[in-house]
DNA sequence: GCCGTTTTCGGCCCGACTGTTTTCAGTCG
């Protein structure tokens, strides 16, 4: 088993000890060590191999033994009796809003209730009303609570997300009683996916802010209405959260409401040791010091309570617990990339394959739009589904964009359209188009668009192929993942990330919201390698040149600066990139 | 289940809201 696996298998087993009511504090156990093997950065077999999994921090006998059966063997026998032991319908009910492992508990224990749709059948029958702990308003919430799970996906896109929360901020910030409001969360962090908007305001009259918020249009159900927060949902099935403080509370509670939960635990733990306290409403001393714990001081921004842990700025995109603490700790961090570094994508489409407008159309949005460049890349034959390009036809499309060229230059800009090709990386791993008709183009991207069933070593092998081709520049969508859709082939990222480090050949981060492929996990190790990456729309129509905003979010995410992303440069120096792989192979 | 300058037991982040019960447990983030 590989770390992804083993990792699943922990976060079930935390799951199922959850729901037998096992001590909190041990589930959790099994839920970090999730995340801390996932996150190893050499392969778990070979610390495996070598016994040196206890060195591991969060790993203590028990699960050592647990992850070496699990590596060595594929299964594990503790995590077998768990499941045959608990009925799978108790794990799919966590998923209605209000139930946890203790009301599921007492479901099973006391009517025998295993599956969610014994729970709706015993919901209109009225029997959970009388039992204890439950009501008739549980009784009613839980119903509910199945229903809406039937009619709304609980995950959605950021780009879905974005919108909704900005126009909730637009209407908050017109209110006067609103002195500073944000988005936080995940949506803050610019998760790939989210599950819900959070947004925090401040100000001197909660109870207004709260009111105006949940009578805002676009709202279908109020779902929690307090003094300080509400829960809404809002149309097409995105519940949004608004928590209200004062503003002298603001920068603390933005920064715990952007979390993650694990980056806040590190957070919270550093204050401790430093003999302080965090939370919500500011940075106190700690309790053990004074009765009445007293604020250590006032802190308007975030960038000020790093400061007083004695670390550096850590922008929203990068808390999530990967080593971002002890690099602040450091010294101060990179200077991410931002949106506007970019100067064009270089992996796009247009209507000679299956785009949606002509390159000369193209041309003129994208240069005023104040872009320096943009590649055409259509699909190739093999593609047929997507109207792929034959030789002929590639040879035709070079003449049209030649033209289109000649006159912006004869008009003065500096903008050109960059010609090039998404060649198919074919079933056997050869390319679909040969090295002679490639190395006419100005960019060319390999992608996998077809036999997704492979094994793991010939999809990588696949890759790699593609990676030591001299004429290929760029690695499309590495994992063919279309986010809440379909999930990623299988490969090796990391064997086919080093290919690319010793053969010169960049790796595209697809900014096309249900791609975002290359994961952001993987940037850091890709960057570690010197491995370039570039933002590309994969744009089928003029709006998805907004994509490049999504993009640099993720890589961000991925903790890349201006350096890393090869789109970034001017025309000139981008020419010049483009030639080096293909010097470096004469 | 893990951890240890509080070191083999007793902690482990913590506060708001809901629904229940009537002072609090469970859930959520």
């Amino acid at each position: 088993m590989d770390k992804g696996q083993v990792a699943e298998v922990l976060v079930n087993i935390a799951t199922l000890l959850e729901l037998k009511g096992e001590n909190p504090f041990k589930t959790r156990a099994y839920q970090n060590a999730a995340r801390t093997i996932e996150t190893l950065s050499e392969p778990l077999d070979k610390v495996v191999a070598e016994a040196r999994l206890g060195d591991i921090k969060g790993i203590g006998e028990a699960l050592q033994q647990k992850i070496t059966e699990l590596v060595t063997t594929g299964r594990l026998q503790y995590y077998e009796d768990l499941k045959a032991a608990t009925p799978p319908g108790l794990v799919a009910m966590l998923d209605i809003p209000g139930l946890g492992s203790k009301k599921i508990k007492a479901l099973h224990d006391e009517l025998g209730i295993d599956t969610v749709e014994k729970l709706e059948q015993a919901c209109k029958d009225g029997r959970i009303a009388g039992l204890k702990g439950f009501g008739e308003k549980t009784q009613t919430n839980i119903l509910e609570g199945i229903e809406r799970r039937r009619s709304y996906a609980s995950r959605h896109l950021i780009s879905e997300a974005l919108p909704q929360a900005d126009s909730m901020l637009e209407a908050l910030r017109s209110h006067p009683d609103v002195v500073r409001c944000s988005a936080a969360g995940s949506l803050r962090r610019h998760r790939e996916v989210i599950g819900d908007i959070d947004l925090l305001a401040s100000s001197k009259q909660p109870a207004e802010v709260i009111e105006y918020f949940t009578s805002q249009p676009g709202i279908i159900k109020v779902l929690a209405k307090g003094e300080t927060k509400a829960s809404v949902l809002l149309e097409g099935g995105i519940q949004a959260d608004l928590r209200v403080v004062s503003d002298a509370e603001y920068s603390s509670a933005l920064l715990y409401f952007t979390g993650s939960k694990e980056h806040n635990i590190v957070m919270r733990q550093r204050a401790i040791d430093l003999g302080l306290r965090l939370n919500e409403y500011g940075l106190f001393h700690s309790k053990e010091e004074t009765r009445d714990p007293k604020l250590l001081a006032k802190c308007r921004t975030e960038e000020e309570i790093f400061e007083k842990l004695g670390l550096h700025y850590i922008p929203p995109e990068m808390r999530e617990d990967m080593g971002e603490i002890a690099l602040a700790e450091k010294g101060p961090l990179p200077r991410l990339i931002e949106w506007t570094d970019l100067k064009g994508s270089l992996h796009n489409h247009s209507t000679w394959s299956d785009g949606h407008q002509c390159p000369e159309e193209i041309a003129k949005a994208m240069r005023e739009l104040g872009l320096a460049y943009w590649g055409i890349t259509d699909h190739s034959k093999s593609s047929f589904q997507a109207n792929g390009l034959d030789a002929t036809r590639v040879r035709q499309q070079l003449k049209e964009i030649a033209a289109i060229n000649a006159t912006l230059a004869k008009e003065g800009t500096d903008f050109r359209l960059l010609t090039g090709t998404e060649v198919d990386i074919l079933k056997d791993g050869s390319l679909d188009f040969p090295d002679d008709l490639l190395a006419e183009l100005d960019v060319v991207i390999a992608s996998i668009h077809s036999s997704f069933n492979q094994t793991e070593a010939e999809t990588t092998q696949r890759l790699i192929g593609a990676a030591q081709n001299p004429y290929v520049h760029i690695l499309g969508h590495l994992t063919g993942r279309l986010l809440l859709d379909r999930e990623p082939y299988k490969v090796d990222q990391r064997a086919v990330i080093d290919a690319c480090a010793e053969t010169g050949t960049w790796i595209e981060l697809n900014a096309h919201p249900k791609r975002f492929d290359l994961d952001w996990r993987l940037w850091p190790y890709a960057k570690s390698k010197g491995v370039k990456c570039v933002i590309n729309c994969d744009a089928h129509r003029f709006e998805h040149a907004g994509f490049l905003r999504l993009g640099a979010g993720i890589a961000r995410k991925g903790w890349l600066t201006r350096e890393d992303v090869v789109n970034t440069l001017p025309l000139k120096a981008l020419l010049n990139e483009l030639g080096r792989k293909r010097a470096k192979a004469r």
